[in-house]
DNA sequence: CAACTATGTTGACATTGTAAACATTAGCAG
DNA sequence: CTGCTAATGTTTACAATGTCAACATAGTTG
């Protein structure tokens, strides 16, 4: 019985799975890597043979939240380009994933977590993948059709994404809280801009 | 000679002194409230006659410079006003300053950091003095000279805001990086707006 | 089957936050 | 000045945590 259980078999997934369990139960500052490893009823140190340290596991728990992220905002742009509606329904749902999801954002973006993210004006080089990659690259395809200026429409993306990362990270952090709908909200916000 | 070092005098002033310094030294993970006790030549426990926890230093640190861009941002509001420059300069302070300060706003917004400080919208209730509340008020009296409706004012201004803090944050979080000067991009971004 | 490698376990250690019990000093009442 | 009391520090202790080293077990492969 106990040959069955020496050998866990997906050990690296379940650390993953069940650290986000952790977080949404007791957020940041109850996440640790030996309560993952009891929640995974292994000992403390097993985690080490699949994970350099604890930020390494803290990263792979970041992606998987970041690839659900880029998931959401692919479906949100599939459906602006079907339907016509614009880039607004894609910033919709970039706020509305984030505050559906305010303790894994408050994990990745207000921790230690290292995001491994980075995305370059200018030229706008991004790692394919990535939620704001989907997100920048979805303005970009959408305001081509209007705007010929690259150097414009790259403002005006970084316009859009600071606005909805910006709101967003105001409120998870609970420095700015609004009494209404959210996505009214965003919705007005980035009608604001010319486009 | 014991008897002059054993009351510190000012212990609660230059843990928030050394505080800063190690934070900008080491960074969050590097910082500790042993370690600043140590800085202050003061046991590890000496701390606790002046704050609750380690939170409440974290705080009062954060508190400290949180005041510091209340004042720039003052500053700021106060040259617009005189040199008719709209609030695009109060917003190229804006992110300046949270630029030149990553350290500390990483320690501020990017860790278990409590910042006391919540506004709401809508009836855009704030607590005086702090950076946003100095940010929005000024915004909101250099907007009513344009538009009338409160409601249009407050969106704009929210995202003024969101734009200023968005771009930050995601430059702090080292998510987003532009090869180029940081004032002008913003000044940019925000014209993009109709005001 | 034997040896190797991957995966877990035990035990140890340093760092940290925090609490309790005790020490020293400052300030004030008499 | 004396002595009490509150404010401020120190020592000691403990639990939680990340991490390392040494060892154990189990698949895998020649």
């Amino acid at each position: 019985m106990q040959k069955e259980n020496y050998h866990h078999g997906t050990l690296k997934e379940e650390m993953i799975q069940k650290g986000l369990i952790l977080i949404n139960n007791e957020g940041i500052k109850g996440f640790s890597l030996r309560k993952v490893a009891a929640m995974c009823g292994v000992s403390h140190t097993a985690p080490y043979k699949h994970f350099k340290n604890k930020e390494e596991l803290m990263e792979a728990i970041s992606n998987r939240v970041l690839k659900s992220f880029s998931e959401c905002l692919m479906k949100a742009v599939e459906t602006a380009k079907n339907e016509q509606t614009g880039m607004a329904d894609v910033g919709k749902a970039y706020v509305k994933f984030m505050l559906d999801n305010k303790e894994y954002f408050r994990f990745i973006f207000f921790s230690e977590c290292k995001v491994n993210v980075k995305l370059k004006a200018n030229d706008f080089i991004y790692k394919p993948g990535n939620p704001f990659e989907v997100f920048c690259s979805g303005a970009t395809a959408y305001l081509e059709h209007f705007i010929k200026d690259k150097t414009e429409i790259n403002c005006i993306i970084l316009s859009m994404w600071s606005i909805v990362h910006g709101i967003s990270t105001l409120v998870i952090h609970e420095t700015f809280e609004y009494e209404g709908d959210y996505e009214e909200l965003v919705e007005r916000m980035l009608r604001v801009q010319p486009r």
